[in-house]
DNA sequence: CATGAATGAGCATTCATTCAT
DNA sequence: TATGAATGAATGCTCATTCAT
């Protein structure tokens, strides 16, 4: 099937050695038979990440119900968990998205709502918790932007630039990602 | 001058946008000309690039000498300010570079030398100042990783992503940014 | 019904832009259904101009019985704005017959098998009533074919080109072009 | 040279069949060549038929001084030589230029530019002498249009829909067409 | 050192036509 | 009769790279 070939071919050769006649070879199909599918390239990639946001910004993040605290630190360290596994597991593909976001608005634009509802969540709870700075109020949304994007950013570089580091979801990386976020919020 | 071209031409079109004709005729050079200086794009842009990252990770981030502290978090908040700015400065040619890593191993390459440099000096300064996690010791490599993903991916995402939240350095977020570092770190 | 939404895509799209799958489309029919009935475009369209090129040279333009004087011009004139009007009506698809004259050999060896009946007919009259030039006779042929060649001219540059001139029959019109003829006539 | 080898294309394969391929296997270069030198086929085209339109109708068809009468004819039938004869000498460029007015609204532009000076010209000479018809003065405008109408589809239709009797430019028919015009001005 | 014309491989896209169901 | 998925040839266009001058 075209989709499962565009998917293995993408996870192969990114995003833009990622050519038509490269997903019909691998589907066994004639180079033709892609356009009765799809508009091109752009349009499949879409279908092919469109599970794959879902899964990640939707199930494995779902809202977190308490503040965590020391002694609650379970439920985030699952998410962390959750977050960072989902990425190791489909590295390449992310390392497409990241690619087809720099050329592609339409495809920046569908990976930029998700990860927006997701701030947004992120956002409102730490509001509600009345996280503080010192005296003054911390800014949630900078914050909650700030901790995805340490989160992200260090599930992306794993497979996109090979640092072994963080190719893969170790305890202790778990660990220490739990504890940087639980004190960062003032836990 | 070809090289003040080619940087030029790289921030307003990007690394895959970047033709080396558009590179001559910004430089008012005759195409052929380029090859008499450089082998290639790849070649052209790994000097475009190569003084930004000095300046990015030696300059603006020098070893830190004392963990900070609420009182002495200034010294932190400097850094974290002066890296910030020295990405929202060159935005364009950030995201020129993250495109081209995901093209070329060879810019790939020359960014994580540099960043790996950075990580390690961070590494060993939060070793040697014993970071703690709980009763046990804070896995400095990961921690280290991750609070500079966490600034990196902010500074990026804001020129890459069209993020408004994260195209200035306003006082604000370094603030925030600042109080997320210090918390981490136990301070 | 195939034919009509034929009729529809030609004038809608011209010959060369009418696919097979416009075709299709406009009737509700499967892609394939199409070649139960026609062997391709060329020979949907034959089918297609054959009743309008029939309307066009054997209706509005019966042979005329008499030379026109200036006294009985009425029925040149009933023949010219025949002629014309025809050619308004159905703009597009004489566009189309265009189109597909200069594609096809047989279209085109269609359209002037019926032209030439008309040519016949027409230098027979003139040859009947001795149209003369200074003291030779005029070549009946040659001013047959002239003659008409400036009223389908005329005609086909209203849509074809759109020139707003020709995009009407007006009675201004009918009555310049109906004067020429008689003028040239000799009558 | 590759602006002949396109002529020669051109005339040989007419607008359609014209592939850019054909084009630079005339002229013995490679494909990617033709591009220095024009966009696509439309501009090569329009360079191709420039020098064309020029000669038609501003060389062929200067200003008439005189409105002809039986005793001048001679100025007259020469020009309708020179137009028919610049006709029948490229023939095959002009069905092209035909083929490529339906494809191409620039091309078509183009000509209908020198179409109209030249209708323009023509109009004001009838008007200058006050052709009349019967009591009312005839429609210049729309007689200029339909003599050069004739003129110009008894030329086209030669080449186009291969009509012999319009494929040369004999005495006989420049003796009609001549004749025409003049008792269609009413001389 | 500099030029810029020429190259040609590579890729996306369209569409008439076939054929198994 | 009708379907519509599949085919693959054909074509336009881009651009890194070479090389004779």
């Amino acid at each position: 099937m075209l989709l499962e070939a565009a998917r293995t071919v993408f996870g192969e050769r990114g995003y833009q050695g990622a050519t038509v006649a490269a997903i019909t070879r691998e589907a066994h199909t004639a180079h033709g038979t892609f356009y009765l599918y799809f508009d091109n390239r752009e349009d499949v990639f879409l279908q092919v990440v469109n599970d794959l946001l879902d899964e990640l910004y939707q199930h494995s993040f779902t809202p977190i119900e308490d503040l965590p605290s020391q002694g609650d630190a379970g439920m985030l360290r699952e998410r962390i968990a959750a977050f960072i596994t989902a990425w190791v597991a489909h590295g390449p593909l992310w390392r497409a998205l990241l690619e087809a976001s720099l050329a592609s608005a339409r495809v920046q634009a569908r990976w930029m709502e998700h990860r927006r509802r997701f701030h947004a969540t992120l956002s409102e709870r730490l509001t509600h918790f009345g996280v503080e700075l010192g005296g003054r109020a911390l800014d949630a949304d900078t914050a909650a932007y700030a901790l995805n994007s340490m989160l992200e950013w260090y599930a992306l570089t794993g497979t996109v630039f090979e640092e072994p580091r963080a190719l893969e979801a170790s305890d202790d990386v778990i660990d220490t990602l739990t504890t940087l976020w639980m004190r960062a919020l003032g836990g």
